[in-house]
DNA sequence: CACGGCTCTCGACAAAAGTCAAATTTGGAT
DNA sequence: ATCCAAATTTGACTTTTGTCGAGAGCCGTG
């Protein structure tokens, strides 16, 4: 019987091995195959999520420096990944900690908004599998055809794959040539319950992007290199879901915007855990915009941008008590 | 350093094997300990529910004959254990499917009601640890002297202790020799306030006792062979709870019921979610009055016992449409 | 009907993880 | 100050697990 290798004798073997404890031999005796078999189906049983092994977050969080962020900003929760640290590469040890602080928020029956960017693929990328039941992935932003791998839908997909949940595209572009035609578009019935569904969400995974010509807007062609730096000259601080946002993470008002099919800032607002990650040091500014903006609840960053971070609510406490 | 094992070793430990998917020895050199010390870490990681193995129910639930017994007799969710098979024990077996069920059931800031008996005290013996947030677990029947080791606040407290939880333990004896200490003892607001906590849970965990000589309620002297048959004589059909129901699930009108101090049926009835697990086979018609007086939304049993409540669905329905 | 292509299965080897008793260190008691 | 008991760490050993290439069964195709 070589046919469909029978999820069911994956789930089985996966239960006895787990579930019970038993050792593979015993496994493969049980169910009358070879031990090597029961060693395959365990490995695809972690790849599919049938098995769930996921590590408590707590360390991170129980971390002082990771308390007193919160309080200074006035946030739900805050992970610190250790950057002095023992591990080889420190920024993906800020992925994978975003990865397991995301599975650790996600709940059976949520939808969960997801924006763009290398971050957020970075985070797909090495999030393992889960079998979430009824849950639904949301693209928060319209496309860029750009041939990056982390294009916004792709990062939907992605996620939605590994949690065994439902994608929901959005088939538009990011941005429009001109306003009207933007306006237009966002006046469509899809486009438009897709927009309005996201404040239904109840889980958003974002970052932030940089006012500078190393954005993907640029890299993808939404805006050129210049045009960049006059926003930023205009008040430009960071860049949400392909959104401009200003100093105080607001819509930065301008052309640009004006031509972007993505979620409203209030919606994301209306997101009641908004699980942003920040992988570079270099984006500080876009990070305090966007909290100033009421943008995220939940975060992860490294040692160092905390240290920054804290650094900053210092410098600001201390003038104004002065 | 031979001090505290240090959690924080423990956790890294954790995290460099599990998360980032590094092998023993790495983890070790990256710690600067031996690998053997990290075998430890690791298994303390495991039976403290720093790292969380979790084997999806999924199997026992898509099972057709589930589906069945859910559309039968109204429930949210049935989980049932295969008999015929592989496994040594199998009366065991259901006891791990219900824990893993209760694990998966169970969210941060729960709220748990949880009674007592053999099956509960197994399903407890054999739960993983996990570390829960914020979880309580509450007593739902008085206590019962008896030397037996699952005690109502054994069975409490050993599912606290698993979860990371607190135990909120019950000071009173589960039978009282007069009506009239029963209802004086049910207003002391220490009782009081513990018996209307129970509505406020978001998961109860028990199973139903048969009424015969064989209760737990007879072992532990709480009533005698004989007096357990003339309450048989009079409509009693099971035990909940440490109280008399009858066939419809209501509470027997009698004397040992009023004189019992334990949660309200109508209050067991407010919790979301009544996970009901079944281990014998002859308690069949006890579970059917449980199930009749709505005393379970989640049900977790054995094959053989979900033929016999398929047949009686059918017959019931034959004789309606006849 | 024979043919690749495909997937699953198995046996054997290599790698990794679990285990144990002895050695070492620590904190507290005498 | 010194010693004891408890707990932790270690190195060596055993057991368990992961992996690879070969072989076998199944399917659609030519």
């Amino acid at each position: 019987m070589a046919i469909r290798p029978a999820e069911q004798l994956i789930h089985k073997a996966a239960w006895l091995y787990y579930a019970h404890g038993l050792r593979q031999d015993e496994v493969a005796s049980q169910l009358n195959i070879s031990r090597a078999s029961v060693a395959m189906y365990l490995r695809k049983a972690r790849e599919t999520g049938i098995v769930n092994i996921s590590t408590s977050t707590q360390l991170f969080t129980n971390d002082i420096m990771a308390r007193r962020v919160e309080d200074a900003f006035k946030l739900d929760a805050v992970w610190i990944a250790p950057e002095n640290a023992y591990l080889a590469d420190p920024s993906t040890d800020i992925a994978v900690l975003a990865a397991s602080v995301f599975l650790e928020l996600v709940k059976k029956g949520d939808r969960i908004g997801v924006a763009w960017g290398r971050t957020v693929y970075t985070i797909a990328d090495i999030m393992s599998y889960a079998d979430l039941q009824d849950v639904t992935v949301v693209q928060l932003c319209g496309n860029l055809g750009a041939p990056y791998s982390y294009r916004p839908d792709q990062c939907t997909m992605e996620i939605a794959r590994r949690l065994n949940a439902k994608g929901l595209n959005f088939y538009a572009p990011l941005v429009l040539s001109t306003e009207e035609l933007a306006q237009g578009l966002r006046a469509e019935p899809v486009i438009r319950d897709q927009l309005a569904g996201v404040a239904d969400c109840d889980l958003a995974l974002y970052s932030v992007g940089a006012v500078d010509a190393d954005s993907h807007l640029v890299k993808c062609g939404a805006l050129t290199a210049a045009e960049m730096e006059a926003l930023r000259s205009q008040g430009a601080a960071g860049v949400i879901a392909g959104q401009i946002i200003d100093a105080s993470g607001e819509v930065l008002d301008c052309s640009y915007n004006r031509r972007v099919i993505s979620a409203e800032l209030a919606s994301l607002r209306a997101i009641e855990k908004r699980l942003m990650v920040v992988q570079e040091d270099t984006k500080f500014e876009p990070l305090l915009s966007a909290i100033a903006g009421g943008l995220c609840t939940h975060l992860v960053i490294g040692a160092h941008m905390a240290e920054r971070l804290l650094e900053h609510a210092a410098a600001v406490a201390g003038k104004k008590a002065s």
